[in-house]
DNA sequence: TTTGAAAATTAGATACT
DNA sequence: AGTATCTAATTTTCAAA
């Protein structure tokens, strides 16, 4: 982002960077499919007061551009057998910075690993896992983890609950 | 679950905790699901070998159990007008505890948090947060988080990405 | 872009093994 | 639990506005 796109985007206004270009009745189907994915076209057709095969060529739209990335069937951990979540915090060693995206496909691959939050600055990360009992998160992080050469350290938080708020509202 | 149950379920053996009992099909119909919503009944029935009308019914239980909560499209949040990703720590009031849920349904409400940690031990949680810009991200903490009596003390951290790996595999 | 309407595909229900 | 078959619902395409 160059000075003049930063200063424009800085500025008040109601435009999105990123040619995004979403009108009310995108955000609104946006809003609807986050909620529930399984939503019929001709129900959000109708929410959104236009022709079903409108809303079918603006979804469609909304995939093609990245927008909407995928639809997911949420499953409970606690359900199949992972009813303990954790938070990692890991440090990585000055030098490893290199390699991060490799470490970061390693990270993807465990099965436990729920999602992989990078945070600027500091050479460090976050890790939130699911797994079966305290035994496999120990298990995880001596031998997934703390044996990864660029792993400088960790740091572990249990989890007595995680919340993912309905949806992630366009605008507001 | 009576104690026969639960040492049963502590053995070596593959079952689960909590009523699951799922068997490999239910775990292959899971992944696939989580893979992707939208694959329809049919393929999800070819894939694992059985009639779709079986398939059908399967997923149903699933819904029924609790087991498959929802389905959802993954929105990408740099496309409607949240390039800015970031994860608050909030230190409680020692005193605020009593109050967590009526605290915890004000973060759900706000429309920049995207997820919510509950870290046990401390008085203390993580929200992860997407928002317009860094002025955003100032307001958000300024006028949504520091104002509660609750809240003790904020830090932040500036995400430059949040990866969620593909699925929540059953066991492996 | 939007639309209505056809065609193709899928989901949901039922009865039966 | 599993399957086959039927019907309703839904998705998808497309010519036209």
């Amino acid at each position: 982002m160059n000075i003049s796109e930063s200063l424009r985007n800085s500025s008040a206004g109601p435009k999105n960077l990123r040619g995004a270009e979403l009108d009310d009745t995108d955000r609104l189907i946006l809003r609807l499919l986050q909620d529930d994915a399984k939503l019929p076209n001709n129900a959000i057709a109708a929410a959104a007061g236009i022709a079903a095969s409108t809303c079918h060529a603006r979804i469609r739209s909304l995939q093609e551009r990245g927008i909407i990335r995928g639809y997911h069937a949420d499953v409970d951990p606690a359900a199949v057998g992972r009813g303990l979540q954790a938070l990692i915090s890991i440090r990585l060693q000055a030098h490893a910075r290199a390699n991060l995206t490799r470490f970061e496909e390693y990270l993807a691959e465990l099965p436990a690993v729920e999602g992989i939050f990078f945070v600027t600055g500091d050479r460090d990360f976050l890790i939130h896992v699911a797994v079966p009992d305290s035994a496999a998160l120990r298990e995880l992080v001596a031998s997934n983890l703390s044996v990864r050469p660029e792993v400088a350290g960790t740091s572990t938080a249990v989890l007595f609950d995680y919340v993912r708020p309905g949806t992630v509202r366009p605008e507001d």
